[in-house]
DNA sequence: TACGTGATCACG
DNA sequence: GTGATCACGTAA
């Protein structure tokens, strides 16, 4: 079933990005459905350097300051389309940054997205699984609860240990923060990203 | 390791 | 207006 309103608007972004692990993000475009379970995800607070919302809020990231339960979707390096999941109540801009599923629902669309015949290369990153799934911009400040994306508990269980922590990807310019053990994925995964942050 | 790619944001 | 920068991916 979807997941509620009070998943989305609780105060620790850190423990909601690692409970989203073995969950299940979903789009239904044009009647098609396609998804897969997240393995992969990053925290990211307004109190901390590595967030877009650490300066306040600006024309991009204007969603995240919204209740908890929308996408924020934006362009990276001009060519990739992000998806987080906003969380925190209003004014509190926290977001999950979903970087990698394991693709298991319309595999035969998201190949046709990707142009490969290679499952292995649909969503094992950010930028794919955007693509992989049709989620662009338009997509930005839609509720995850409706029809068009969702994210679903499947009831996949998933152990503890089973899930290790690591600093994130990708934002040196955080400084110390940077540092902050804010990704989560699931350790044997195989469709974790492959940048795997060194 | 290098770079394409274009929106964004902090300047002024 | 302008320019540096960027929560990536691929090829090499």
């Amino acid at each position: 079933m979807r997941l509620s309103a009070e998943f989305y608007l609780r105060n620790n972004v850190t423990s909601i990005a690692r409970q989203l692990i073995g969950k299940v993000l979903l789009t239904k475009i044009d009647g098609l459905v396609s998804g897969g379970i997240i393995v992969e995800t990053e925290a990211y607070s307004f109190k901390e350097k590595g967030c877009h919302a650490y300066r306040g809020m600006t024309k991009r990231n204007e969603v995240m300051f919204e209740d908890g339960g929308v996408a924020y979707v934006y362009l990276c390096y001009g060519v990739h389309e992000m998806f987080n999941v906003v969380t925190n109540v209003s004014g509190k801009a926290d977001a999950v940054l979903i970087r990698a599923l394991e693709p298991v629902i319309g595999v035969e669309t998201m190949l046709e997205r990707m142009q490969t015949e290679t499952p292995r290369r649909l969503t094992s990153g950010p930028g794919k699984l955007t693509k992989a799934l049709g989620i662009d911009r338009s997509f930005n400040g839609k509720k995850l609860n409706g029809h068009e994306i969702w994210i679903e508990d499947q009831n996949n269980r998933i152990k503890p240990r089973e899930i290790q922590s690591a600093k994130r990807i990708g934002i040196d310019y955080a400084g110390v923060d940077a540092l902050l053990p804010w990704r989560f994925f699931l350790k044997n995964s195989g469709w974790v990203s492959k940048l795997n942050g060194k």
